[in-house]
RNA sequence: GGGUCGUUAGCUCAGCCGGUAGAGCAGCUGACUUUUAAUCAGUAGGUCGUAGGUUCGAACCCUACACGACCCA
């Protein structure tokens, strides 16, 4: 035995040693029921009763064991809650074996039900085995694991001893799989584009970069889906939809995560209405499916997801909102103006943003329950089709609940020679330093070129729809594993195992 | 990128004005047949994030760095 070894370690490998000759090493374990089937089977029954003729069997994780000489109790954890076991010497020889036992041993056990004194349904077992040991101990079994960042780096501990860090995942998995089912019920397809891009486009972000050996040249991580998503409109698929990673390499904090799950869809032959019609309804649907009504209480906020959501006018909102803008904020010279007295600190801040720099600042902080924002300027929206009666605007909206951003929409651009004119803007933007405009995307040219239909388009992001629907101020709480920077330093680990 | 705070036993945390390290849980030994944060008695366990510096003496003061949390850009 290697002397690095903890204590702990060291006492757990003793006891294994002590149980390996008890228990062959178990390759599988037929349950017969689930901790929370026994426990549901027999609520409500009073104190003292017992099933001595229903044998059952469980596995799980041992939590917990209170011994009390000849009787020991137990707490089993499977992957649906927990239930107290009973080991008695009277009704069983293996009392002596749970010496061996640690806590975070995964054990099989077979019994029958009875209801304690106190009225605690329980196990009494007859039987146990050894599955596998735990070589480490559990995390403080009355507070838990604490620290945040062991936390993440060590998801399985923090899943292990939170049941709601479990729910907030399984809620993810639900709110996912209602997304699927309600877009497939209306006919989409969900397909897949690639992540691995030439040209990473769709979005205004920097790109990460790789290499394919074998090709002997760069490619970019994908920032968004899409562009490839277009391309299959002008194949002939009508109804499209993917769910899937992007990258983007910006800095972490509480909403940014480098890679993260966007939902986006295509509809061929429906403008931004239907869009947004169809968004209204998803997210009234999906809030409804996961807390029983309409309303969702995020930190303490009551929202509304209610048919219709607010409309607002982008440019009207700017105007509201904005304090002391007299000029009309299409007019990029006076908001310079604007911005260079009420804003010096912005000044590097190139013209075309500052728009969203308005908005972010005084607009965005107003809006609380779940509100579209119709009809963003052209200049900040270039894959997004001119609005039909309006000058200097897209036909556009987003969707904006406590503050963030939670969907973005437009009826796509499909004019290939006004895409490729917004494109070499975009270029322009680029040579001038803004490392998230747009690259000049040829090969998506062509497809637009050969005729995409009029089509309105969504884009969602998934981790913070789950942050609102989980009640999470940090996109960490909804990523199983967040990225988080390397460790520092030699990590010997602390139990030496993974070492020679 | 800037600022603030944090990093002490496997986990959760104390540690005063700088005087040489503490508790609870977990571990180990023992008692205990209705406990459920079991209880009781005993016991072992520490590169005090890392590297420097100041000092007779540093977990504590100073500097740099690493990782994290929060705030700002």
């Amino acid at each position: 035995m290697p002397d690095d070894l903890s204590e702990q370690t060291r006492a757990r490998l003793a006891n294994l040693a002590r149980l390996q000759g008890r228990f062959p090493s178990a390759y599988s374990y037929p349950r017969s029921h689930k901790a929370s089937e026994l426990l549901q089977l027999h609520a409500g029954a009073p104190a003292g009763t017992r099933w001595p003729e229903e044998l059952v069997r469980l596995a799980g994780r041992l939590m917990t064991i209170r011994r009390m000489g000849g009787l020991s109790f137990a707490d089993l954890q499977d992957g649906s809650g927990r239930i107290q076991l009973c080991f008695s010497k009277q009704e069983t020889a293996q009392v002596s074996d749970l010496e061996a036992a640690d806590l975070g041993d995964l054990i099989g056990v077979r019994g029958y039900p009875f209801v304690t004194r106190t009225g605690q349904l329980s196990l009494m077992v007859l039987e146990w085995t050894l599955l596998v040991k735990s070589l480490h101990p559990l995390p403080d079994k009355f507070h838990g694991l604490v620290d945040p960042e062991l936390r993440f780096r060590r998801r399985y501990l923090d899943l292990m001893v939170h049941p709601e860090v479990r729910r907030t995942f399984e809620l993810r998995s639900a709110a996912l799989r209602f997304i699927r089912r309600f877009l497939d019920g209306l006919g989409f397809m969900e397909v897949e584009g690639p992540t691995l891009q030439s040209v990473a486009g769709g979005a205004e972000a920097r790109p990460f970069m790789t290499h394919h050996h074998a090709l002997s040249r760069d490619y970019y991580l994908r920032i968004a889906l899409e562009l490839h998503l277009k391309r299959l409109l002008v194949g002939g698929f009508e109804k499209v939809y993917e769910i899937g990673r992007v990258y983007r390499n910006e800095g972490i904090d509480l909403t940014h995560n480098p890679e993260f799950t966007m939902l986006e869809l295509y509809w061929a032959y429906v403008d931004y209405q239907a869009i947004l019609e169809l968004v209204e309804q998803m997210l009234g649907d999906l809030v409804r499916a996961l807390t029983g009504s309409s309303q969702l209480v995020y930190q303490g906020t009551t929202l509304e997801f209610r048919a219709p959501f607010a409309r607002l006018d982008y440019l009207q909102a700017l105007r509201e909102h904005v304090p002391g803008l007299e000029t009309d904020p299409l007019d990029l010279g006076g908001l310079r103006a604007y911005c260079d007295a009420r804003h010096p600190e912005w000044q590097v801040v190139p013209d075309y943003k500052l728009l969203d720099k308005l908005f972010s600042r005084y607009v965005e902080p107003t809006l609380i329950q779940p509100t579209f924002v119709m009809d963003h300027p052209l200049a900040i929206s270039p894959l997004a089709r001119p609005h039909r009666s309006r000058e200097g605007v897209a036909e556009r909206f987003e969707l904006y609940t406590h503050s963030a951003e939670l969907a973005n929409a437009f009826s796509e651009l499909n004019d290939a020679q006004d895409q490729r004119a917004r494109f070499a803007a975009q270029v322009a933007r680029r040579a001038s330093g803004d490392e998230e405009a747009h690259q000049q995307d040829e090969d998506f040219l062509l497809a637009l070129e050969y005729g995409m239909p009029p089509a309105g388009g969504l884009g969602v992001g998934i981790d913070r729809l789950i942050m609102l629907l989980t009640d999470q101020v940090s996109i960490k709480e909804v990523l199983l594993f967040p990225l988080l920077r390397p460790e520092s330093g030699d990590r010997s680990d602390e139990s030496g195992l993974n070492r020679s």
